[in-house]
DNA sequence: CGGACTTCGTGAAATCATGCACGAAGTAAT
DNA sequence: ATTACTTCGTGCATGATTTCACGAAGTCCG
């Protein structure tokens, strides 16, 4: 077919790339000049087969008997996030969480700027917070306007994340990440990736609760263990 | 086949249950004593069938023709996920984030317990974060025998993640959250779960660059529809 | 130059996850 | 009791992801 072959990149890469980005640019802050699928394989935590895999569908990058360049890699691999910009973000929610996004020195570095903070709390409003200060929440259109934001960051409790998420889509924001445990509903042209900081641990809960012994137990074929309750 | 008919949960099935656990509880506290696994899959943002699948690996919970019980099909799901216990959990690094999951009510109200936070900044130690004080990380030992620990929570600099790893390794904990965005080496039977908050961010990054026209370019061969710029 | 060796790119097989569609099993009402 | 209706549980088809395995394409060295 002479449709154009490397278009949208199949989720679980997706996911896999800004891993490789950071191996990447820690190997050329170490003067690395070359990396093997291996290599970066064993630092990724993953098959080298995945990697080549991944690395396929930016293009054809890696040469044969060598592997791959270090520092072109980097630069594709940030093309194809879009990260050859600094992308403007704002937060939603001046709590525990947004403050410890604003300062999470791991987002600048990787091209992120936290444009504006705003809550609707009074008592928080003038505050200060990782380089800016927190505004209400009212003044999120012009924020996101002045600064062309189309990123934003829902931290507010679940009760208030449908609004935030309101607040921001009508705002003209285009993605969405959000901490609250909460499902949003968003036009269907607004991206949302959720991080559900509680879920996981639930997770690592059930993982802790196979491995004492405290088997899933298995009420064989139908019934209930008589005794469980 | 006779043999134990439910066994290990699939991966991506595990993921969904404790968004359908936190469903149930909201159902419960509005006094709702049946659900559908239509009505459930509304709520959650999936398809019927998926919630019906999903259940089903638990045990045959619902009654056709009805739907679920609210109350029961809770209990069930939280003595899967192991949650019919208070985890205690130690938080290593005391900085933003650490303080922000110190202070996270939404832990507290599911189950989870912060016993400790630790941290090596001597400044930091003796401060009081999320209702415990910090204590150096060489007490971490102590902390998690005393309280019987097994979750840790990874909230340093990426630099000194794999010591915290060390750390809670050598102090008996058997499952980790990784804030830092490393690839942690741990023995084979510790279960790692990784949050990175900015490998969140750079996939939204590549999801707005698509939508403002940066097509993903396509350098060679493979021509451009002519008609879509 | 030519042979030995390395490592990529990718078809194909295997595994895992999703969603449909339908029988089974229940309720409700006459 | 029978009929109409609802909703679960699940076999199966489809799709996505992972992994293997091998040919292709390069390097290195005598």
């Amino acid at each position: 077919m002479s449709e154009s072959p490397r278009r949208r990149i199949p989720e679980a890469a997706l996911g896999r790339l800004p891993i490789y980005l950071r191996i990447l640019v820690e190997l050329g802050h170490e003067n690395v000049a070359q990396a093997s699928s291996e290599q970066l394989a064993e630092l990724a935590g993953v098959n080298a087969a995945k990697v080549r895999k991944d690395l396929s569908y930016l293009g054809t990058y890696g040469t044969r008997g060598v592997g791959y360049e270090v520092q072109f890699l980097t630069v594709q691999i940030q093309r194809e996030l879009g990260l050859n910009q600094a992308w403007p973000v704002v937060i939603v929610g001046a709590g525990n969480l947004g403050q410890a996004m604003a300062n999470f020195t791991g987002i600048a570095e990787r091209g992120f700027h936290i444009v504006g903070v705003v809550d609707k709390d009074e008592s928080k409003i003038g505050t200060h917070v990782g380089g800016v200060s927190v505004t209400h929440v009212d003044s999120l259109s012009q924020l996101v306007q002045l600064h062309k934001v189309s990123i934003g960051i829902i931290a507010t409790p679940a009760a208030h994340a449908q609004d935030a998420a309101d607040a921001l889509v009508r705002a003209g924001i285009g993605s969405i990440m959000n901490f609250a445990p909460t499902i949003l509903s968003v036009p269907r042209d607004v991206h949302v990736r959720k991080v559900d900081l509680a879920l996981e641990l639930q997770i690592l809960s059930y993982y802790e609760d196979c491995r004492n012994g405290n088997l899933r137990d298995v009420p064989t074929d139908g019934r209930i263990d008589p005794v469980s309750a």
